[in-house]
DNA sequence: TAGCAAATGATTGACTTCAATCATATAAAG
DNA sequence: CTTTATATGATTGAAGTCAATCATTTGCTA
């Protein structure tokens, strides 16, 4: 029998909210749960899917919480092998008692994940990614620290008054730093408030080690945030004469170039 | 044919982190991920499965990520009934473009949920509360501001010192605050660091509330919070009467009863 | 109010998943 | 080196899942 529309939206968005809070349920379940039957419940969830809201399984269907980290790491699944290049050379700079800052980049997803593998030890990571947060949480004998300031929606990040204003409180030995593009004029980045969060920590670190790979030569982005005589140790997977036919000429051993 | 165990051991770790990566994956994948067939696949599931490790469902398997956060929601199952009635009364006291802090205990989290329901305009949401996030980040109008500090390892909760100079440059117009128990010598909780950001965090707030439903009781724990002529509002199932049994003895309006 | 469109539950057959069983190869134990 | 224990892949039958189809009820709209 014909339900009211609002009626089947509702069932729709209580389901969601039931995956969001369960992160997945099987079928038998949630027909049980939203009390109709299992071709109502196929019905919803092939709808819910068709919206990208859910995401249907063999069996069941899991909600999309953390979409927001799982989107991170999709997109950190791109680039995979020069940014798990970069991550090692980045690592290998990390000594026992360090405190590294690590900011919101992918780079510093694929930093985490190299952690994972090689951690040395008493380590204090700081940052103000939650995407990291799975993975640096539960490094034994690692302390975490993250920033606070203002959420930013769909992106996973804290920035703000507050982030800086907690970045410029922390010693910090090492920073790991990304942007989204570098040209002759230097590194660039897309928003104002990552630009400030990220100077005050290049203020606050004795070592400010920006990572990235060769996707990002070339592009430029609405925000300008250092120029190269600035940038300390730059690890990519970027040669030399490569940086050079792009206008980029850096000095000795400002480049870390990471090879397979 | 038989395998070193080593070699087992080291690919259901590696299945573990596969799932810890992806969230879910399907039989199909696991094989063709791990170069086993069918059969092994699934006897590492149960395996791991047994072990707590992973979570299996028809047709293929669950990581146990964001852990932290589910224990929480199913902790929060428990109480619902009551935690549901405390929300809803809690609620009723924030109006549009207030600042409100949440804390760390379960009732924050039906607090959020609530907030879900009926969602006063341009809040300022305030937490140390990782566990809230999912659902604040996604509340449309308001502002959700993370206080710093350090990650408390599977709790989903940020404390010490960072955290308590955070809140301490917080304007909050209400609290929300909970403890572990309550007695006729007043509330307590059981970390020092939790009692020391609480203290911080009703230092600045114009109002701070109470949230303590029945099953806390009676109950002690390790730290002192407060003495109860200094709660303001208590927000609680329980009834003047019942809370008269157990020596606690409230001045007129400072409780808040949520009935049914 | 009449006619259409839409939502539902039941049923069906094709396909998938699953646990149990078995033969085999080989790691570990003695 | 011999024996034992165990990990593996293949097979099989039972059970579960899925999309398509159909009849029915009922909301919506002209």
């Amino acid at each position: 029998m014909r339900v009211p529309r609002q009626v089947v939206e509702a069932r729709r968005s209580r389901l969601t909210e039931l995956l969001l809070e369960r992160g997945y349920l099987p079928i038998s379940e949630l027909c049980e749960e939203l009390d109709v039957s299992e071709a109502t419940a196929r019905r919803d969830l092939s709808a819910l899917e068709s919206e990208e809201r859910i995401t249907r399984t063999y069996g069941g269907a899991l909600g999309e919480f953390n979409a927001t980290f799982t989107s991170f790491r999709e997109r950190l699944r791109e680039g995979t092998e020069a940014k798990g290049l970069i991550a090692r050379t980045a690592v290998s700079l990390i000594k026992p008692g360090m405190s590294v800052y690590l900011d919101a980049g992918t780079t510093a997803f694929a930093i985490a994940q190299e952690l994972r593998r090689h951690l040395p030890e008493r380590l204090t990571l700081i940052t103000n990614n939650l995407a990291l947060l799975e993975t640096l949480g539960s490094l034994p004998g690692a302390k975490t620290i993250l920033l606070g300031g203002q959420l930013l929606e769909r992106q996973s990040v804290l920035l703000g008054n507050e982030a800086v204003k907690a970045a410029s409180a922390q010693e910090i030995n090492i920073a790991f730093l990304s942007a989204q593009g570098m040209t002759e004029q230097g590194l660039w980045n897309s928003q104002r408030d990552i630009i400030s969060l990220q100077k005050a920590v290049i203020k606050r670190a004795a070592r400010s080690c920006f990572c990235l790979d060769r996707s990002k030569l070339g592009r430029t982005a609405p925000e300008h945030l250092t120029s190269w005589p600035k940038v300390a140790p730059l690890v990519s997977d970027l040669s030399l004469p490569e940086l050079r036919q792009s206008g980029i000429t850096l000095k000795p051993g400002v480049l870390l170039h990471s090879q397979p």
